[in-house]
DNA sequence: CTTATAAATGTTATATTATTACATACTGTT
DNA sequence: AACAGTATGTAATAATATAACATTTATAAG
């Protein structure tokens, strides 16, 4: 059973965007295509990425500085996200590996440390890049 | 058995630096703090840390745009990385763990990715901010 | 319904992180 | 000595992100 995040007018804008843009997208580049719908400042872009990165609704692919919308229905947040990303095309998507998420969501070390959220970037290179 | 590289003079400025520092270090403060051993442009550090990397001597923590030693000796190229990053003190350590990393360095899924690389972040509250 | 509070918005300016472009110098071969 | 590869120096600028402040809208409590 999954809240429902009820969007405001700038997140709903911001999150169609990148949820029908279906890869990762920079912050610039969200703020160039909604400028049409009214969101003039960079401010305005970083504060709706903020909550919806926050509620789970997308998330940030740290090594790219970039914003995709979440791929797994059942992720209210962003706590274990793991992705792949080929270093030749760029594509990124994410991967829903319930062994993987089982077995990082449980890792702990003798460090004392509680860990409570992770984030996995694998890289490589795609199926078609591979071929090339 | 691992090939030494020998650093140049800015490179080996700046790993000293982040070495001894013993934690995450920012590109600017990494600056601020050559300057008066001649390194004035970020430029100057951006191609040492770049480089840096690419060797494995230093890591970059991703969430964070900062750089760190690697404090694995035997790590020559950084393509299975593993950090531990307390949300409340910032502190940061590399997670040398032989399952984990054999665990990861070995998985596969159905996408037909090929994957060469990979990067853990885990997030929490270490020994000493969890009993604050 | 109204008061209080939290969340979201709008706007300007600025801070932080990173790269482009071009010229020069050093290092190790053949 | 000539060449190739790597490293350096310098200036300018691009790309990413936040601070500060004023205002508005939504939500909940009395």
């Amino acid at each position: 059973m999954q809240k429902e995040h009820i969007l405001s007018k700038n997140q709903k804008i911001i999150f169609d965007l990148i949820d029908k843009f279906g890869g990762p997208m920079k912050a610039y580049s969200i703020l160039f295509n909604v400028q049409k719908k009214g969101i003039k400042a960079p401010l305005q872009v970083y504060r709706a990425l903020d909550k919806l990165v926050e509620i789970g609704k997308i998330h940030k692919i740290e090594s790219r500085n970039a914003f995709i919308a979440c791929q797994n229905s059942s992720c209210q947040v962003s706590k274990a996200t793991a992705f792949s990303i080929c270093e030749s095309c760029e594509n990124v998507s994410e991967i829903s590996n319930s062994k993987l998420s089982k077995y990082l969501s449980n890792f702990s070390d003798n460090s004392g440390m509680k860990y409570s959220k992770y984030n996995l970037e694998f890289f490589g290179l795609c199926k078609k890049c591979k071929s090339k």
